[in-house]
DNA sequence: CCGTTGCTCCCCTGATTTCGGTATAGGAAG
DNA sequence: CTTCCTATACCGAAATCAGGGGAGCAACGG
């Protein structure tokens, strides 16, 4: 049994969505929602397996509600429903980590064997999509947005003890130095990477490949 | 008129694909080669607008022919020609650089229309690869024995806000609860993922893929 | 009903970190 | 030779964090 979160702010769509859902035994429409204001919340609450999710919708869009469940939930499927297919949009949802989509107009169709097929981790996706995809691989592997920022040596070098979970008073004696020279090595990192925790330098260094 | 070059180690199919190119007069079959070894000197003498490359060749096999292509020419089109449509290859050579991917099989029916596609921006790409894509996309380091610790969704909640530099003062207040709860949660992390500060916390999780 | 678990809150102490300075020696660059 | 950069070192105040304790409450399952 699937248990299945929707959002759609057109009402009697909602409505024939739960309906069209009602009719397969082994899916389960654990709510409804015209907005997406309070996904988290619901997401915690009702731990769905699977998220239909409108793009467009007043308040919250679609996609901002995924990027937020993926804060918090990792491994629920989220399948975007639009109206669009050549929307940029929709590339968007996907890099912000939901699984398929599919078009308004073929829901009545495929909803159910989506649902089912995006469990089985093959996420239903029209073929003009793949384009895109494809097109948006191969551009950021150009730009790997090199942000060198001007870290010296020892500064990485200290970047990646921290990153270990050294403390300053391990690195200080792991590198043969005084404790207040690793301290200032840390200003001037906080001051490059323009963060002022070790928490938050740690987390850049590691997402720009700098360590 | 678009001028194309062919790479393909078997005889009788390079063969073949030369004489189905001629049938269309769009088409200009600048050069057909058993090997890739010669192909950057060869895309720099013709100038192809189009590449035919396959995958499996040997010496210079096709995936790093596209490296090398791509390093002196960012703009020439190439397509992957293979007998297997579930090959990690397949993936590694859209990575490489590659702009669209046929079966042989299909050759003979869509070639000459995937070659025109392609010139358009719309990779031609069979649909079982689109998923593959996808997948990859998404689950990009999820094989290294994903380690779950047992991590409520709060406590993944505050480690990702963690990562984002944020102080417990403010996460306590963005996600409105005490100071001294938020400090419980975090003693709690540390407990479960064995580390002993925000830093070496945030790059278990991240490196973990937990946020 | 009881035990467990997740989330919440509180207190305390001592250690650690942040951040503001200042300063010297050596090397690279101008 | 002077300037800039890097690495080194020190001081002190203020803030934050780690680690220890205890406790209430709601939900869930046996």
């Amino acid at each position: 049994m699937l248990g299945i979160l929707l959002y759609e702010d057109n009402d009697s769509l909602r409505e024939s969505l739960g309906n069209l859902l009602a009719l397969s035994k082994d899916l389960l429409l654990l709510g409804s929602f015209s907005r997406a204001s309070g996904v988290l919340d619901q997401v915690r609450e009702l731990k769905p397996e699977v998220i239909l999710m409108d793009i467009d919708m007043p308040g919250t869009n679609g996609i901002e509600a995924v990027r937020q469940v993926r804060t918090i939930d990792k491994k629920v499927q989220i399948i975007m429903l639009t109206i669009f297919d050549d929307n940029r949009h929709v590339l968007d949802a996907i890099c912000a980590g939901a699984s398929g989509y599919l078009l308004k107009k073929h829901l009545s169709d495929h909803l159910p064997d989506a649902i089912r097929q995006v469990m089985q981790g093959e996420p239903p996706m029209s073929p003009g999509i793949a384009r895109m995809i494809i097109q948006k691989m191969q551009e950021p592997a150009m730009k790997p947005a090199a942000p060198d920022y001007g870290l010296t040596t020892r500064e990485k070098e200290i970047l990646t003890q921290l990153s270990k979970g050294k403390g300053l008073k391990m690195i200080a004696a792991d590198l043969a130095i005084s404790l207040d020279t690793v301290r200032t090595h840390i200003k001037n990192i906080y001051e490059k990477l323009q963060v002022h925790s070790q928490a938050e330098a740690v987390s850049k260094a590691l997402n720009d490949g700098l360590v």
